[in-house]
RNA sequence: CGGUGAGUGGCGCAGCUUGGUAGCGCACUUGGUUUGGGUCCAAGGGGUCGUAGGUUCAAAUCCUAUCUCACCGACCA
């Protein structure tokens, strides 16, 4: 490709609005451009991008015994509201109505649309297991579009969906799965980890997301330092920080006038934060009459309650929902601080770090009032233990091995066992062997391929813009000439190069415009070709031309007689 | 959904307080100059000042409504 011919669009400020590096660079390099919040337009360069990442991702896909197929975006409400999903999914979902007015929704995912295909196409054990899988655009309403094409509306995702009649099937698929993932990632050059993770609102059972390692990331990734042990921070298991034992205190009331929050009792008390712990209402499952239970969350006065991990308890309701301070003072008849699980009427649920407490500090239902000196054993009538906070930096790891680190994680991969959620809920079977109807078990497998290329531009770029890996640079080669229009010399080199390199099936970018040498290093590096080749006159002189490495920096000098040979060999 | 801020040529911004009919840098066009790291000089093209309404002799500027966008928050007992 010529640079005279070509739609480069690169600019030399930074949009006001570009947050993340990945976003500016993006802009900054022509690579895309805002149409509205959260949808972008992908200029000629952005495109190359995104269909080489595809691409691999496809060749993985097929390796592993995938199929491709193509749903389409729009789908019929009615799909939706035989899986459940219609009344379950948020407003993240687009619904829409035709001309008909007859309801359909944006695809944000295919599950519905795939099942109805394979329960139409399959009736037989003997057609199993099957992997289909699509590269196709979702449109997810996001509340916050942000990062650009990090976190947009509509995006660009590879979603695969397999079907099997065992549990051990799924899981042989699962693991070739995970297997291609890892592939996937490792030949784009991403440094990655598979992490156990929550299956969402997909539901199922077993899942793993994978995460591009990068502080701009969005999600906490626990990680044990001495094992392979990985999980989403909302899966992490956290176990019990057991404390010393203490001979029993006796059970005190103390006046805390104005001390609302753990900080405060802590400090007026001159009690660690260790030694308190902290009572959180929530609304529990509603009843059969719609009446709204509450119930009490008992967490370490320093933990995090983790709301994933606490809508898992059978009492607590969902969607998981703190309750509202009149409603609490109305039935417990105190403010949020004064509450403590002593004496309390409804059912208490403790984290295991906070039941191990002795001694502790907690609300005395009354307000302005704390109680010292509590025990669990001695003075909660009632309760049950579960894990329900964040885990932290350093506490042991669940696998027994090592301690957990936390880093900042960007997701581009997500797979998970589904299980017959979609398909008893759809009815999608086949005869067994033996003749019977029997319901398919599901898997589900998810690449965000426009994410991984802003996922990869935050692990690849320095102060001139993106340094792409070889796998999915736009352009593999720049042949950048200086100031060609004054020199024959010059330009039958650079032309005689780009043809022989074109004729070797390489990628290339020819800066034939009539600029100033620093406008073309500085466009090239923006957009991060990853080799370049400088022909000026000083070298020309000893046949030769200058040879740079955008990502590490190398430069050499080439015979012009082997300059092809040395570019098809990278 | 709540809070804050912003909408002025393609991009980045000034002008608004104290109304008088729009300006700067980048980019673009033309000519010249320069040529191994975003040259310099000159001339030019391009804007219903987000939209609608109001006040006024006069509105980018004041008032009202509305739309859009961005950032922050949604862990607090």
């Amino acid at each position: 490709m010529r640079t005279s011919q070509y739609l480069l669009s690169t600019q030399k400020e930074t949009p006001a609005d570009a947050e993340v590096i990945s976003h500016q660079l993006m802009l900054r390099s022509g690579m895309i451009r805002k149409v509205a919040s959260g949808l972008y337009n992908y200029l000629p360069t952005g495109l190359r991008v995104l269909n080489k990442v595809a691409n691999i991702v496809r060749e993985e896909m097929n390796r592993a015994g995938a199929i491709e197929i193509l749903m389409p975006v729009v789908q019929p409400a009615d799909l939706w509201e035989e899986s459940g999903r219609w009344e379950e999914y948020g407003p993240e979902l687009l619904r829409i109505k035709d001309r008909h007015h007859r309801d359909f929704v944006l695809g944000p995912t295919h599950e519905e649309v795939v099942t109805a295909l394979v329960r139409n196409e399959v009736s037989s054990y003997k057609q199993l297991p099957l992997n289909v899988y699509q590269i196709q655009t979702k449109f997810r309403d996001e509340v916050r579009p942000r990062f650009g094409i990090m976190r947009g509306r509509e995006f660009t995702m590879k979603d695969a969906y397999s079907f099997h009649l065992s549990q051990e099937c799924l899981q042989t698929t699962y693991d070739k799965m995970y297997a291609a993932y890892c592939r996937i990632f490792e030949r784009i050059g991403l440094d990655f980890r598979p992490v156990i993770a929550d299956t969402g609102s997909i539901g199922g059972s077993a899942s793993h997301e994978f995460h591009v390692l990068a502080d701009s990331g969005e999600d906490d990734i626990a990680f044990s330092n001495a094992s392979d042990y990985a999980a989403n921070v909302e899966m992490a298991e956290a176990l019990a920080i057991t404390q010393p034992a203490e001979a029993e205190a006796e059970l005190t009331k103390v006046a805390t006038p104005e001390q609302r929050t753990i900080s405060d009792v802590s400090t007026f008390l001159n009690i660690p934060v260790e030694k308190t712990v902290k009572t959180l209402i929530v609304y529990g499952v509603t009843d059969e009459d719609g009446n709204t239970p509450l119930v009490a969350l008992v967490l370490r006065g320093d933990h995090t309650l983790n709301e994933i991990k606490a809508e898992k308890h059978p009492l607590v309701g969902t969607p998981f929902a703190m309750a509202d301070e009149t409603v609490v003072e109305a039935q417990l008849g105190c403010n949020f601080g004064s509450i403590g699980p002593v004496g309390l009427a409804i059912p208490v649920i403790a984290d295991r770090s906070a039941a191990t407490i002795p001694n502790f500090v907690c609300g005395a239902n009354e307000n302005d009032v704390h109680l010292t000196g509590v025990n669990w054993s001695r003075d909660v009538s009632e309760f049950t233990e579960f894990d329900l906070r964040n885990v932290e930096a350093g506490d042991k790891s669940p696998d027994g091995q090592g301690t957990l680190e936390i880093k900042r994680g960007i997701e581009v991969g997500h797979i998970f066992q589904l299980g017959d959620k979609y398909s008893k809920a759809m009815n999608c079977g086949v005869l067994s062997e033996t003749g019977k109807h029997e319901t398919l078990t599901m898997g589900c497998y998810g690449i965000g391929v426009s994410r991984i290329m802003a996922a990869t531009i935050e692990q690849n770029h320095d102060k001139y813009g993106i340094k792409w890996p070889d796998a999915i640079a736009p352009f593999k080669v720049a042949i950048i000439p200086m100031n060609m229009h004054k020199s024959h010399r010059i330009k039958e080199v650079a032309e005689q190069l780009y043809d022989d390199l074109l004729a070797q099936g390489v990628e290339v970018l020819f800066d034939d415009r009539k600029e100033r040498p620093g406008v073309m290093f500085n466009d090239m590096e923006l957009v991060g070709v990853p080799h370049a080749i400088v022909i000026g006159e000083r070298n020309l002189d000893n046949n030769e031309v200058e040879y740079k490495n955008r990502r590490t920096g190398e430069k050499s000098m080439l015979s012009i007689d082997n300059l092809v040979d040395f570019l098809t060999s990278l």
